[in-house]
DNA sequence: AGTTATTGACTGACCGGATAGTAAATAATA
DNA sequence: TATTATTTACTATCCGGTCAGTCAATAACT
């Protein structure tokens, strides 16, 4: 009789427990590669190693299995962002610095996070909820954050009051650009990104600061 | 036998003349509302008010009939883009002014632009060519003209010298979010472009002008 | 322990519907 | 009647979704 305790590995359901999460990264790669439509179950379970009849103990519908996949992995950077808040102090100049560095580093670098990004563009007009989702957990916290940054800048006198503080916006948009440019040219049309982020930073700094 | 030289307008010939430019637009708002693959033939046909027989009459395949389209398209907004080559001149801030005011106006309110460049970049693995082709008569005339004016202002002392001058791409980055925020939210999360507008042209201003 | 029964993750053949592409027939025009 | 733009009917293929069946792992039993 087996101990109720009995930490074992047991094989049947350690495979039933990884399954879903090895199906998700062959969806990502799939349709990251081909855009939903194109995207076949077989190809998909193919990449898995397993057959198309898997996928449907696991997800109801290929509808389905891209709408948890694209959470899946909005989820991952969600918590990319959540890092962003644990920043230091200290004068806004360098708060600023230290957090677009971190962008640049955490979310530009991060292919996977913009290839979530090409499918939501892609498929927006069909799964406008995933867009959404993606508004409330990733870009609305980095624009609060930072509106938040630039009023307490204003408070103490080291940025001037101007209309940027309520359109946030403008001051992360050259990072939305270079998702952009990634997205539509990857390297065929090369961008530099390390002059694009002096530029980036010295824009926004001189543009803020009070003199 | 029909005479060589005869201009007579020919009904028949007037017909076939014009099918292809409507079926491209017919095309283009299949497209753009369900992307390439989901997009069919015959709906594109039905909006034409052909059969889809006829459009294998002036178009190979259904690949060579995006690529066309994506193409016409582009024109239209490479012609936009010339026609603001034509402005004033004056002071840096009022040519910067102008131009961007009239980038609001021509680009970012142009639905039909944002839409081909939806499909872009949803199609740019499979068709990368037609994305650069958009750097080409879009994007790069734009750069460089924004960079011109720059170096000017650099040159008659308006304009501190700065990263940003080998960086266009971050003042107009802007722009870019725009395009982002409207193809992922449409109205769903409002965007007050006016107030944007205004916060733009702010930071860009203070960002680039010489004290 | 050895044998048998049961479970359940997984398979793979199959179905129905959809659709890109073709080509013969037809309608419109001159 | 001759030409040609267009339609209609058709084929071949692909793919999402289903389901009866398989087999290895486990539990029950002697």
């Amino acid at each position: 009789m087996a101990d109720v305790l009995d930490p074992r590995p047991d094989v049947r359901r350690r495979r039933k427990a990884e399954r879903p999460q090895e199906i998700l990264d062959a969806a990502f790669h799939e349709f990251s590669r081909n855009g939903y439509a194109t995207t076949t179950l077989e190809r998909i379970a193919e990449r898995a190693g397993v057959t198309k009849g898997t996928i449907y103990v696991y997800f109801d519908s290929k509808e389905h299995l891209f709408i948890s996949m694209v959470r899946e992995f909005t989820k991952a950077a969600r918590d990319t962002v959540q890092q962003m808040f644990e920043s230091h102090d200290g004068s806004t100049a360098d708060l600023l610095r230290a957090q677009f560095a971190f962008i640049y580093q955490h979310l530009v670098e991060d292919r996977r996070r913009r290839e979530v990004l090409r499918m939501l563009i892609a498929e927006a007009p069909r799964f406008p909820e995933l867009a959404d989702r993606y508004h409330q957990e990733i870009l609305r916290p980095c624009l609060d954050m930072l509106r938040q940054a630039i009023r307490r800048g204003v408070d103490r006198g080291e940025i001037r009051a101007s209309a940027i503080v309520d359109s946030p916006q403008v001051v992360i948009a050259p990072i939305a650009l270079v998702d952009l440019w990634l997205m539509l040219f990857d390297e065929r049309q090369p961008l530099d990104v390390k002059a694009y982020f002096d530029a980036h930073l010295e824009l926004v700094l001189n543009g803020l600061l009070a003199k």
